[in-house]
DNA sequence: CCAATATACAACCGATTGGTTGTACGTTGT
DNA sequence: ACAACGTACAACCAATCGGTTGTATATTGG
């Protein structure tokens, strides 16, 4: 695994480990919303939420496009997905244990035989 | 969602959010390590580590057991499925917006006709 | 034109993070 | 018995985080 792919999964799971940011995207995957639509929603600066979405941004989990003075953010389901495929390859990483442990079994009931 | 359930889904990302945690996770899900024996494996303290592991114990993504003197520390592989299960969660909210975009398409189609 | 709106960004603050060293304590091998 | 080993934990430190307020800039509606 490369330096750059540590990155971005830094990148990632930090912008997944808080709640406003999640809550945030769970929102722009459900469609594009204005940076103070969202700030709105929440007990919290319009600065703050600003920050996190250019934390998400970062992480390439929303992209925003200009609509006149307005910013309208959009969740970005590809990274989502290649969060999850970096899940599955730890799930693999585990069956490969599962694999070894079989492995054993089977020589030992072969020299019980 | 639940309050637990945000507190459980922070300290999960967090606990991904390091690369030395991942390293790590990697390599107790493959099969038990001894903290000492995952210390040796990087450049940084014996201490240093031991928090790495504490952190990925909290929350839940490995569990400790006692052999004489060592901790011997295994993955545990449902919990990286239940952050696999929060990302497909998400998948799942853009496919609603995906489905309402369909539906819009539709609606239009019809007049037009 | 200009007041209101939407955004960006810097400076600051307390809390948390990721690291260190030092100390203490149970377990083990000789 | 006791030195070496494996672990736990406290205290400390610089850097980062999540929040604030304040200021600047661009866009819009009346």
């Amino acid at each position: 695994m490369s330096e750059r792919d540590e990155d971005q999964a830094d990148a990632l799971f930090h912008a997944l480990a808080d709640r406003t940011r999640r809550d945030i995207l769970r929102r722009v995957l459900r469609g594009e919303h204005s940076v103070s639509v969202l700030a709105a929603k929440y007990e919290m600066s319009f600065a703050a939420v600003q920050k996190h979405v250019a934390v998400l941004e970062r992480a390439g989990l929303l992209t925003k496009r200009r609509s006149g003075r307005e910013q309208l953010a959009s969740g970005d389901v590809e990274a989502v997905r290649s969060v999850a495929s970096m899940l599955a390859e730890l799930e693999q990483v585990w069956r490969g244990r599962i694999a070894r442990i079989d492995e054993l079994i089977a020589l030992d009931n072969d020299k019980q035989q």
